[in-house]
DNA sequence: TGACGATAATCAAACGAATGATTAAATCAT
DNA sequence: ATGATTTAATCATTCGTTTGATTATCGTCA
């Protein structure tokens, strides 16, 4: 017999047609478990399980547990590019002009701060934060994707940002190093969140601690600045 | 009905005990593939082919796979100490007392490079550190030991120095973050090792590279420093 | 010292369970 | 009705573990 399948009924009107749906709930379920438990560490099963979809269909979709892996690479590079977009491609015109240092100093700021929330405060990351630490540490064409479609962009933003706001070159060893220091000091709070918690004596790292954490980062940067400046 | 064993006698030139020889050559080789290939990514079989063992030796030494995790992690944790023992354990006896800023900023970056050069330039400790990571995205037991016998130690000695070089209290909340935020930086040139070496145009990080970016962390806190003690 | 017996350790083989993949039939949408 | 999609069942393979037999190690007694 079947069930009829009445619990699959809560918002259909949202979504688009069903196939679609199932690849994104394949997707979402598969990038969550991926980021959880590990790439080899989570089967087709729970995947399909976790997306109320059958085992068949990550064949049908994706072609297999690889390809499934590809689209959730691409499914990542899409989300960080429409956040990034969002967070600081306002300031994308004015990067391109003659910009204050000061002025650069404050995006710096409004960029970091918004790093951390995203990185460390925001649960809904975790997974893709998560899969993405799992991708570095194992390299695979996914990582390719994500590397071009997410690391060198932003890297190279944030790297022109730090130009304008020190003078140093962009383009310079210098500045590209100081800049992964940088996103080093903000992603070690997600990669070593257990040591931290327990170091911290924190429960968990919700916003108020994102904060304090976005606020020693932005004063380290603050005396990054200050001395790079002085050169 | 048995089969002359007559291939059994290969190698009976045995030089420490058989059974200790084993038991290292499996924590060795498990060490090295789960760090590489994850502790789900690595069979039981490629273990013992590795450490040239049978394969019931895992469960007859250790009970199993998962003791093995365990029996990795109390390597790491000895291993670890005896290196920073050696590293600022010659300094460990002049942090009890009082000691100059310079001379502590001076120790401050005598550590960081070590530690440069152990976690990124060092490719004997690629294993350790890349198992270490592992566990700190999929918390088990194993971190458990990793955490008690390495993270809290070395991160409260850290704090330490940062006092003896900033005057900040140690056990402040901002202290242990600008420390986390140190670790980060490291941390970071060989989480995201792939990342950085096709950005920065690298083949690989060896000594040079990481002399490169061992400077830069110095820098980094060395600025930081300067603006902790105006405060 | 030298043989004996107990324990420790190694080994090849096999176990059941779980894996990713595949299939053909059933169902859905247009 | 036809192509797209979902479903249940089955595929061969690999997984971690266990087994019983064999070999090595070592203390004990003659």
């Amino acid at each position: 017999m079947k069930m009829t399948t009445s619990t699959a009924a809560p918002d259909t009107s949202r979504d688009t047609s069903g196939a679609d749906q199932t690849r994104l709930a394949l997707i979402q379920a598969a990038l969550k478990l991926f980021g959880q438990k590990g790439f080899d560490g989570t089967s087709t099963r729970e995947i399909a399980t976790a997306a109320k979809a059958n085992i068949g269909s990550i064949a049908y979709h994706f072609g297999g547990k690889e390809g499934l892996r590809s689209a959730c690479a691409e499914h990542i590079v899409e989300a960080v590019s429409a956040i990034a977009a969002q967070a600081i491609g306002p300031a994308a015109g004015a990067l391109a002009g003659p910009m204050d240092r000061e002025t650069a100093r404050g995006i710096l700021h409004a960029v970091a701060e918004r790093f951390v929330m995203t990185v460390v405060g925001n649960p809904q990351a975790v997974p893709f934060v998560q899969f993405v630490l799992r991708e570095l540490s194992q390299p695979t064409t996914a990582l390719e994707r994500i590397y071009d479609g997410v690391f060198e962009p932003n890297h190279k933003r944030f790297c022109l940002l730090w130009e304008k706001a020190t003078g140093q070159p962009a383009a310079s060893r210098q500045t590209m190093l100081t800049v992964f220091t940088i996103v080093g000091q903000v992603m070690y709070f997600r990669i070593a969140r257990e040591a931290v918690t327990r170091r911290m004596g924190w429960a968990d790292i919700g916003a108020a601690e994102s904060k304090a954490i976005a606020a020693t980062v932005c004063a380290n940067i603050d005396a990054m600045v200050a001395a790079a400046r002085e050169e």
